[in-house]
DNA sequence: ATTTTTATTGCAAGCGCTATCAGTATGATT
DNA sequence: AATCATACTGATAGCGCTTGCAATAAAAAT
């Protein structure tokens, strides 16, 4: 392995001068810069940025954790056009990404914060949490570098947070419902330790207010965030409440399943249902009916929440609450009340 | 920050033992041992990677290169797959992953293998290099730390390569067609410097030959591996092969892509045209008609290439060629021709 | 000619850790 | 009593890098 001093016999100057030639100070000669740079070419030296880190106190390395990346996240790929966002911004800032995640069946031995402070990661976005995560409070006291957390809106000397308007967001979906007529709409929510969920409902619940329609508990569903849970939710809409012609569903990997139920039972979307969903994933698109639903730009919000950690790293004061906007895209299965 | 030192200075002890105690070694009374632990803990001490690794010249990390993490692989979402292979089995090893992946836009200042090195990976996966890169021969000759390549086939000094039988996978779709009694089936290929478009080319040579069909050019054409150019390529059949009865595409999203085109011209699949896609993206199960296609088990293609790079890593001797099995799945988009 | 400034370079310390070697005390062996 | 093995602990030297400070020489100012 090549190194500084390696570079310092080869020209016959200091390290402290290779240091600061290869590193761009202006008090080095401008040709001895060139001859020290001649000589890294020609024997291929690469800074070691185990060395650098360790004395800088900087390692220009941002931790991405992401709970829950598996098998079970491929269908809707959330995850992945996050981090792809996080990574186009953060390669052009040139920061390097250090990628944590567990597979929640094995508990892991370290907090991610101690996994963060292990690698000297300087800041960590952070997607997946649940609002009850015995980490994130470890994360908004503890600790010390600054930490951007998606979908969860705290905020705290080290954290802040970019999400999109969920309440805006479920009040587009249920809005387009009514405008089509519908009055007895159920929702199909994901579970109630996520942010996103809470928000949703609310928006839900405002929506038809807003209607003069009363809100009324037993419309609600947990489907888990999960195709399975989306499939179980909609049997039990169909069963206790036949009167219901619309569902608003937390995510479109729930109505995935709520249209297998819908096709098990031999019902059909939009003609006896309409369904709007939530995310916009990539199958949304092409399942059949093609869906309604509310398109979060997930690649912008990893490609925010870079800018923004980096952004806190480097000590610049900007807003540290990003919350994006929302957009309904209308398909398939809705249609309006006969 | 609390070091190794605070430690010693707490217990009374040396930096050696401290270190010792710490690392397991068994020349330390476990009293003392117990002691130097119970600072540890108090003190909330964290080893400092960087340090570590700046004297072992060993990092426990493992680079995951994948060339285009971007949007565009939204849809098919095989990077993702692959990732979480890879983050399982390198966590469950306690490895951690250095994600390096660049924008093709814009042209990088440093070579994989020089961030690789910077950053002082023990090891590296790297997918989605086209057979005619740059950096392909540079990591074959010139790295000196275990690379493995997923979907290459070669093999160096440090290189090894996990892939699928890609001839076999293509047989698997060209025979299923056969067998449903097409003649005159075409290929939709993505492009000439990938090698599994080679492979998939030859097996469908193969499969054409062993059934006494004689091969012709003119039945294949490049997609490109893009949804767009899935559609040309379609269109281009439609046009000038009016009696081809069947289509082979080398990728399930090329298959999206000419879906719509026989959509627009108003042809149905499978009853006019039967096709058959590959990988089995999570689309493909959805879409209408849902796709028949060749399984390619991405997640395990990563779980065993963080595998083959950590045994290379610790230089456990192995095979360093895997090659895993496709499968054929058969869903809506074949049909027996009448 | 002398002092001051400016430009350029090197010495040396130290980041937090591991590892080599030596040292001390204790008990076992002759 | 002298020797040796055993169990533990510490001093010290780096790993490759940055940086504060000192040193030197040349140029500018007095």
């Amino acid at each position: 392995m090549i190194t500084i001093k390696d570079l310092a016999k080869a020209t016959g100057l200091s390290v402290t001068t290779v240091s600061r030639a290869l590193n761009g100070y202006s008090d080095v000669n401008e040709d001895t810069r060139k001859k020290i740079k001649k000589a890294a070419e020609e024997l291929n030296y690469r800074p070691s940025a185990a060395a650098r880190s360790l004395v800088m106190k900087k390692s220009r390395t941002i931790g991405v954790i992401i709970s829950d990346i598996n098998r079970e996240g491929i269908k809707d790929a959330l995850a992945y056009e996050i981090l792809c966002g996080i990574n186009d911004r953060s390669t052009m800032l040139d920061y390097d990404i250090l990628l944590f995640s567990t597979s929640s069946k094995k508990q892991q031995k370290k907090s991610y914060s101690d996994l963060c402070k292990e690698r000297g990661v300087d800041g960590a976005v952070i997607f997946g949490l649940r609002v009850n995560d015995p980490y994130l409070e470890e994360i908004i006291c503890k600790a010390d570098f600054p930490c951007v957390l998606i979908d969860i809106p705290v905020e705290s000397k080290n954290a802040g947070h970019v999400t999109t308007d969920n309440v805006y967001g479920a009040m587009l979906a249920v809005n387009h419902l009514l405008k089509l007529g519908h009055r007895k709409i159920a929702m199909i929510n994901g579970h109630n330790e996520a942010a996103v969920s809470i928000k949703r409902l609310e928006g839900y619940k405002q929506a038809l207010e807003q209607a003069g329609i009363p809100f009324d508990t037993d419309l609600v569903f947990d489907g888990g965030f999960s195709e399975e849970g989306g499939c179980e939710a909609m049997y039990r809409i169909l069963l206790n409440h036949p009167d219901v012609t619309a569902v608003f569903s937390a995510s479109d990997l729930m109505v995935l399943g709520a249209l297998r139920a819908m096709e098990k039972l031999n019902r059909r979307v939009p003609q006896t249902l309409s369904i709007v969903g939530y995310d916009d994933i990539p199958v949304a698109a092409y399942c059949s009916p093609k869906l309604t639903t509310v398109r979060q730009d997930k690649y912008e919000m990893g490609y925010r929440s870079a800018q923004l950690v980096i952004d806190m790293i480097e000590n610049r004061q900007v807003d540290r609450r990003i919350i994006l906007q929302n957009e309904l895209i209308i398909r398939e299965s809705t249609k309006a009340i006969p």
